[in-house]
DNA sequence: GATCCAATCTTTACACTGTAAAAATCATGG
DNA sequence: CCATGATTTTTACAGTGTAAAGATTGGATC
């Protein structure tokens, strides 16, 4: 029982395979990026076999989904943190949303990947978690704009953040900046957190 | 002298190889993204064994690195000539970036995909290219802004333009409507801020 | 023109990948 | 205690990138 079960090898029945495996894929993916992604290595860094994985996924691509679908979760329930904080405004989440970026570069990466993408096409799960993210912007949206108005500012918005979060990754930003401070001067330029335009 | 160089094949010595492994790869990059980018694949069209790319190139990801570049050079060039044209807007440049991915979506994301990232980091002429095209932007913004406020408001953009790009090559868009006006709608967005609140 | 050379391409080989199929091991309810 | 079902391993195959060595060729030099 207290074992840790996420170490434990050397049984035939590992035991706890399923989130061992999700975990140790994780990590890779930080290490190296989706590209680095690998069954044989998940495996042998879970201390298993590679074709272990398959009682739990059909392929690669199903882990990477599982993975994908983490980090959906993860980012909606960051943005609904930052959404009930003191700061209530849609900067707020934007800004949330950058930092998960930055700090899941790997996941991020892979959630809108295209490899991953291709796949997503047929999990309804995804296409869900995913759109969740999406409605959280533009429920805020609704309360403050007029209806006709709401669709081009949503995908404004998600087009900004998304941009920025990708190039903050790429390492597109000057060296010795605070990036969550960066990350707030550049969203807030969309004119949100703002009372009124200048 | 009138044959097409492009597909000659059955002698040994293939005379024009190294255009037709990029002309290939950049048709597969097409069909399937980066991630179907093979060099043994792209030999196999080309009419050439596998290894007969390592004369022109020193890995897959270098052959990668080439199909970039070309990409950065293109859309630099498109870039340059919507600036020149009857609407020598900031949002001109902005409608053909978006336009260039729409219409090169493998290669977009091969020019802004991870694994090449990493490969461009040495790769001094990309570094280049690639800062031409964010020095087209920058160059018009600091004709139009005060010069402190130049630096976050060419990320602003960038980050709009690069995400609005990725978005619409996914697929996230209405089905339905011209994507070019999208665009245009969405961009112009970033001139006034948001329409004021209701 | 014959000959040599350097450039170009092929063959072969190796280590790696995902994954299908069958066999082995174990946990558990009857 | 045993049979069954869940779990994991072994084995095998087709695919990949690429290193090394050999074959072929076009062009310069005599």
């Amino acid at each position: 029982m207290t074992t840790d079960m996420t170490t434990d090898r050397g049984r035939y029945h590992h035991g706890n395979l399923r989130p061992t495996l999700l975990s140790v894929a994780r990590a890779l993916l930080e290490e190296g990026g989706p590209e680095a992604l690998s069954l044989r290595e998940i495996g042998r860094r879970a201390g298993v076999s590679a074709p272990a994985a398959y009682h739990y996924f059909s392929s690669l691509d199903a882990l990477a989904a599982a993975l994908a679908e983490q980090g959906f979760a993860e980012l909606s329930e960051r943005i609904d943190a930052a959404l009930a904080g003191p700061r209530r405004h849609l900067l707020a989440g934007g800004i949330a949303y950058v930092a998960f970026a930055r700090a899941n570069p790997g996941l991020y990466r892979l959630m809108f990947g295209e490899g991953f993408q291709a796949y997503a096409k047929g999990n309804e799960a995804i296409g869900a978690s995913r759109m969740r993210v999406y409605r959280q912007m533009k429920d805020d949206l609704e309360r403050r704009l007029a209806p006709e108005a709401v669709a081009n500012a949503a995908l404004f918005l998600w087009s900004l953040t998304h941009g920025l979060a990708l190039l903050m990754i790429d390492g597109q930003i000057e060296p010795g900046v605070d990036p969550d401070a960066k990350a707030e001067e550049v969203l807030k330029l969309a004119g949100l957190g703002l009372p009124a335009a200048k």
